[in-house]
DNA sequence: TGTACATCAGTGAACGCGCGTTCACTGATGTAC
DNA sequence: TGTACATCAGTGAACGCGCGTTCACTGATGTAC
């Protein structure tokens, strides 16, 4: 992040991260390219030599968060060991770890308004994360008897919808702002209770 | 919502509906004083005469929203009638309903960015709204056996969580944009087996 | 019933501001000879 | 090793725009006598 005098050297990432800290720091409206470029160090002007505009600058960041995102959940999930319940948890647990730990990500992924169809390389980025996603909760439901077997997709929609709604009203300033419980309690408890309701987890724990 | 001539007779709500409309179209953000304004048929100026300016005029219309919400909420929470189980139901139901008719509302309560403490009228809508959501899981919780009872406050918050993901995730135009199955399935079904998970639905339905 | 007057909702012009974006430019870098 | 030159990343000034907000005002309304 030096300045190496009249050439920056990386200033597409470094415009990126000043970006990132803002949206973080003001929430991704109060984002402005002008801010960003002058957190970089750099005039306005210059962010044209990298990104198209504000939109496409916003939308390469989050790109980015897909990246990480769907990396980590990934990493998580472990190929699928030691079971497909543990790493089905351990997916979801990854799910929350990235909302916390990179926030200006989560939002600009999800809270920025852009289209996730703004460019082919964010929508490849975010249809990536989705396929982890389903993959992990697809192995899972191997184990529920057929017949009371929801369609995997049905099943991921649910626990994204948790976990999003829990980073959204009890990870944040929003209503629950006086959140009754850690977030990831919160996440884990309900993630617990549901897998229950399908005979993943014994009726008693 | 006809003009009189120099006096407009009811601006103040002309320039809710008016903002709401706008929100509707353009979400929280895209939305501005001076379009609505415009599209009640009036000068920017003249909001000033019934708000304190903008924000006030956003936290205006969410607090509008929370009485409905809690009036819906209570409306299909029935009294507990005829059981708990079946009323909490209900309340989730209308929780969703409320999002899909009213989506401006929705929008301007929990994408605003507006804080919930703007203002004291705010704070006491959103705070009753809470309560109501927060009665109808504590009824149902006294049926689960007081072993395995989870606190009721984390109970709802569980609930408003796959409720709002559901919403932001599978409602709007957002990622699960091509959602699988409809919102409402998505959420009826998602506590379905999560109520089941306590116990409070039979693990065969 | 008619007139005088206080009230106050809305006007219209103006403001300062900061935004995203453009443009011709300049100075640093690295390569060819 | 030194010089000439092409490349291109960043400058700085300017733009048009629309925003939220202010201000002195005006014209409609309703009430007191």
């Amino acid at each position: 992040m030096s300045k190496r005098g009249y050439h920056h050297g990386n200033l597409r990432q470094a415009l990126i991260d000043a970006a990132l800290a803002l949206i973080e720091s003001q929430g991704p409206q109060g984002f402005t390219l002008s801010d960003a470029a002058k957190s970089a160090g750099v005039t306005p002007a210059a962010v044209y030599r990298h990104f198209a505009g504000r939109d496409d600058l916003i939308a390469e960041i989050a790109r980015q968060g897909f990246e990480i995102f769907a990396d980590l959940m990934d990493h998580a999930y472990a190929g699928g060991k030691p079971s497909a319940l543990a790493a089905f948890e351990a997916t979801g647990r990854a799910y929350l770890a990235f909302a916390r730990k990179f926030p200006g990500y989560y939002m600009a992924m999800f809270e920025s308004g852009i289209s996730l169809n703004a460019n082919p390389d964010l929508a490849r980025a975010a249809e990536r994360s989705r396929m982890i996603f389903a993959r992990s909760a697809e192995a899972l439901s191997q184990h529920i008897p057929e017949a009371k077997r929801p369609p995997a997709s049905m099943f991921s929609a649910h626990i994204w919808a948790m976990a999003h709604g829990v980073v959204e009203l009890f990870s944040r300033g929003a209503p629950g702002a006086r959140a009754p419980f850690p977030p990831e309690d919160i996440l884990e408890t309900g993630i617990g209770i549901y897998l229950r309701g399908l005979g993943l987890l014994p009726p008693d724990a």
